[in-house]
DNA sequence: CGGCGTGTTGAGAGACCTCAAGGCATGTGG
DNA sequence: CCACATGCCTTGAGGTCTCTCAACACGCCG
């Protein structure tokens, strides 16, 4: 996991403004007062190892958190063990805003990969929220984006079929990274184990396994030593019915 | 579907200061600016029949509404019919809100009773942001709650068994709706179908009805001509794992 | 009266689950 | 260099939870 493939502050170094996550295409440009701002509020940055615990389940207050590099997930657990993976965390994304507006959070966020983290202390989102209203909504926008995923994981879990969940996740994955420039080729490095691809889905380990390996053999998508190659979009398209909608440019804060 | 049983503004006249959903206790005061705020922003009421669409799926550029008084539900559809139920709307809760991020909705929102909603035009949403920053707070605080609902749904349809789901989706909706004042004794008006559940749940509609009976036969709840009677709370809990978690006074907006 | 929406129940089918075992790669220590 | 443990992936067999199909009851309404 080098700096190629996260783009991202380094650690405690990189001022925001030279952050090369923000020269990416997908994310809205700010003005550097904007800019300057955030950097001001950052309070550090963090790096943690894969598998490490970024936010605790029913921690209370947490800090906010925008991921520069790196994957993580989203879950919740249920007392027997049982896991639902509610949405994979990847660069640009905020962590923790349930966290921020609520006391505690009912949920956990697990890191996949070592992540790079942007910390900023949550007395200071009321500032935000106080002083730079663009920014505000850009919170409230980022949150709602959040609610998107959800909702498609929710469809999948609840509605479609095996196939389908499967083609949908990977295609959602896939053109996130994409988007991202995590995509070399066709072929993208997927930090996750079957496991969290079950758990995501609201499978067993044994048929997720069994899903992959089918449409694998259908030459929808390749899987050597942890790098995806996306072989046909259209099939996982149609097989998952992925609304190719054109999202405005998403901020990054 | 009277005055009584769902408190809120009367279309056209009562103006937002007077709004009986305000003075329930479940609701953060807000200053008399901001009320007045508010109201000023209010469009207009409107009144909507059982059934009507009040956001269509895909449709661009929707207005960000309050419900004040009745049920809705927002839902995702497929192209063969299949519904999946995200989350159910009750008074207080925002409706809309990825719509007016975004420009599309890729989303339903259809009234399970009448309805009565307060319009906020969407250029008004940036309004809230620029010359009220509590109130821009809370509404991404409103926006963080529904995608806590979502979550917990996710969780129903991924990991759950149908006992669970069902256990968790009525303690949830009797949780709201007696914060909302609308219990009476133990019992509240239910006003949904068990295809509606069936579609909430991820489960089929017959599947649904027969886990709606043995938990009935358990002794877990009852139901007449659509009003819900909580008898064992403690059971239902239980089988749900529902988490009490005591939450901070909601804004209303 | 017939049609429609909703709820109920039975029977059989199938998608998905659990249990179990084994393969393969990696790492570690003797 | 081998023995062993560990984590992840794979495959088979059998079980069950949930689905689909089908029929019927009931109330409401034109």
């Amino acid at each position: 996991m080098d700096a190629k493939t996260n783009p991202g502050c380094a650690a405690q170094t990189v001022r925001c403004v030279d952050c090369g996550l923000r020269k990416l295409p997908v994310f809205k440009p700010l003005k550097p007062h904007e800019i300057a701002f955030i950097d001001k509020m950052k309070q550090r940055d963090d790096v943690l190892e894969a598998g490490a615990t970024i936010i605790a389940p029913g921690a209370d207050s947490a800090e906010l958190y925008t991921l520069y590099g790196g994957w993580a997930f989203r879950y919740k657990m249920m007392s027997d063990g049982r896991r639902q993976i509610l949405h994979f965390i990847m660069p640009g994304d905020l962590i923790g805003l349930q966290a921020a507006m609520f006391d505690a959070a009912d949920h956990g966020v697990e890191a996949l990969t070592r992540v790079h983290l942007c910390v900023l202390p949550r007395r200071e989102v009321w500032s935000v929220y106080r002083e730079m209203p663009h920014l505000a909504f850009d919170v409230t926008w980022l949150g709602a984006r959040e609610e998107n995923l959800v909702d498609d994981s929710l469809l999948s879990a609840g509605r479609r079929t095996a196939d389908e969940r499967v083609a949908a996740l990977l295609i959602g994955l896939y053109k996130r990274a994409r988007a991202l420039g995590l995509v070399e080729g066709a072929s993208v490095h997927l930090p996750l184990t079957q496991q969290h691809i079950a758990d995501a889905l609201g499978l067993s380990l044994v048929h997720t396994n069994k899903t992959l390996a089918k449409l694998r053999r259908y030459g929808l998508f390749a899987r050597n030593g942890g790098r995806f190659t996306m072989l046909n979009v259209h099939a996982l398209q149609r097989l998952a019915e992925y609304a190719d909608r054109e999202m405005a440019l998403r901020p990054l804060i």
